[in-house]
DNA sequence: CTGTATCCTTAAAGATACTG
DNA sequence: CAGTATCTTTAAGGATACAG
């Protein structure tokens, strides 16, 4: 992108994932080797990517520890390792989203264990069993800086001024 | 960006959900909504981002359903709706990936349930219980164009190729 | 406060030619 | 086959001024 901003300061994690990962062609890169793709050749025709780009993107990949590059120096293969593998979660559940809600329940592509069962929505879990979107909670956490937990406290008070401004005038 | 491809071609739920929400406003925007921000001009002071950058991204967001816009029109809030909420566990899902990859497990922002149980790193699960990402299989769904099909048609030739060349030549 | 309208900059995407 | 090196295009991002 253009003038693009360093989202480095924004002490979240998931806007470092996305300054790692964020971009269209890095998703679908690892989409493609999840689903066993492994050749440069490969992964351009099954995207449509041009080769510059496809180049540079599994050279950030690699950099960064997401894939692999092994094999022969002139037809090398791309692996995920596990710090890689360890998207599949985020990855199947952004599939997920866009089969109910995109793709209205129609799914291009299934996603089953070893055994031909469907992998089950994914769930958001607690000790005290499923947590709903709704009752999820946020706050700062051991790595907030003073940003960030001046957020929150900000945050907090919107809330606290907002549902009940009938005592305060 | 510059020369966008179009990403529908491509007849996959996550290529379709990264048209949706697949740049970093966006997901940090919803990410910001979850946060409970509402407003116009926290999104931008949380954010960094330019007026008109926050206001196509919210018009976005509002036409395809994601969030919406209520109260009055001077000074209006944002919410996301349920098809906005069921990004939740992709969205935690990316966040405990940067918290262990990135952050170093030492995530700038905890999520809790309501009483402050810590949610479990996500998970993949089958009938048959945890689905390691090693043993998740990925086949044509019902939405599978005969273009994925014989994608995985080759996917599927190249990997009887690769690993047992050995009675075949 | 919440936008809209402009203008500008720039870097990302793509096409293409070429190399080991 | 797997890139690298260039060149061009273009649209996204940002800044600013202005409006309701």
């Amino acid at each position: 992108m253009p003038g693009k901003t360093d989202l480095s300061e924004l002490n979240c994690s998931l806007a470092r994932t996305l300054e790692v990962v964020g971009d269209w062609w890095t998703l679908l890169i690892i989409r493609d080797a999840f689903l066993g793709v492994r050749r440069f050749g490969d992964f351009q025709r099954s995207l449509g990517i041009a080769k510059n780009i496809l180049a540079t993107r599994l050279e950030r990949l690699t950099a960064s520890g997401i894939m692999t590059r092994a094999g022969s120096d002139a037809r090398p293969t791309y692996q995920l390792t596990e710090r890689g593998r360890e998207l599949m979660p985020a990855m199947v559940a952004l599939m997920q989203w866009g089969d109910k809600w995109v793709s209205a329940n129609n799914p291009p592509v299934a996603v089953t264990d070893d055994k031909g069962r469907a992998v089950a929505p994914v769930r958001l879990r607690s000790a005290g069993g499923e947590v709903s979107a709704q009752s999820v909670r946020f706050r700062p956490g051991p790595g907030a800086n003073a940003r960030t937990r001046s957020f929150f406290r900000e945050l907090e008070a919107a809330r606290n001024d907002a549902p009940a401004p009938a005592g305060s005038r």
